[in-house]
DNA sequence: ATATTTGTTATACAGAAATTATAACAAAAT
DNA sequence: ATTTTGTTATAATTTCTGTATAACAAATAT
């Protein structure tokens, strides 16, 4: 999985970071049980310190994405609280929905961009 | 409408208003022709700086929702720019869905979550 | 046994962003 | 003439982000 970080964004590098690892979950390139780099690794690796990739992991852990061990690093390991995400996913989606309804998007056409960019998934 | 701020929140005050701001146009609470408080009447009113709510509708103006008016003050006018209010969209939903995806929802159960929340907005 | 690698924690610093505080300006309204 | 409007400027404070070192405990590898 190829991580690509944007240092003019105006989002945060662990933003990115978490981001992006969800991304590699939901597109099927990384596992359940897959390993992810050690805080370490990936930070030498894309030129950030480690404690911005450790933010980032801490926070995949605690919104149930992956768990850290001592021994083998940090682990994809998927918790599905299917309640909690959906609530937070609400969340999310009212302000997207209240930005489309002022630009005049219709329901229909909503439903379209939405099945759109769930087909960009693969798996 | 009624604005409030959660001073304890990790989103910043002036996008919290600004999201605050497009929500009440969403649900007809203001609309098209309407003005606004004066950046120090609201500042004011919620109890924080002039510039914050300055800070506010500089970006609601750039993103095409009022229009600044040295006599009329903010007034609301929406600019339909669907185009470029597909693609922020898109964006937008991108991450939202993947972590749907993680949290195995499926297609149909994101559909429903969908219209669940459109159907919150009223107009 | 020893050295290495793991996440974890602590501390300190620099830079950027957010927020507040004053102040002043020009244009328009009252 | 006074008030109100957005606008701009400057400065100070606080919070957030990111970096730099360092050390620790647990586990692995040699």
């Amino acid at each position: 999985m190829i991580v690509t970080i944007d240092f003019n964004s105006n989002e945060a590098i662990y933003i990115q970071l978490r981001n992006q690892i969800i991304m590699g979950i939901a597109n099927a390139q990384i596992h359940d049980g897959d390993n992810l780099p050690s805080v370490r690794e990936l930070a030498d690796n894309i030129g950030i310190n480690m404690h911005t990739v450790n933010k980032a992991y801490t926070i995949l852990k605690q919104e149930g994405y992956i768990k850290l061990d001592r021994r083998k690093g940090a682990v994809i390991a998927l918790d599905y609280d299917k309640l909690r995400a959906i609530e937070e996913m609400k969340t999310d989606l009212r302000t997207i929905l209240a930005r489309a309804i002022c630009k005049n998007i219709n329901e229909e056409e909503i439903h379209e961009i939405l099945t759109e960019v769930l087909n960009e998934f693969e798996g």
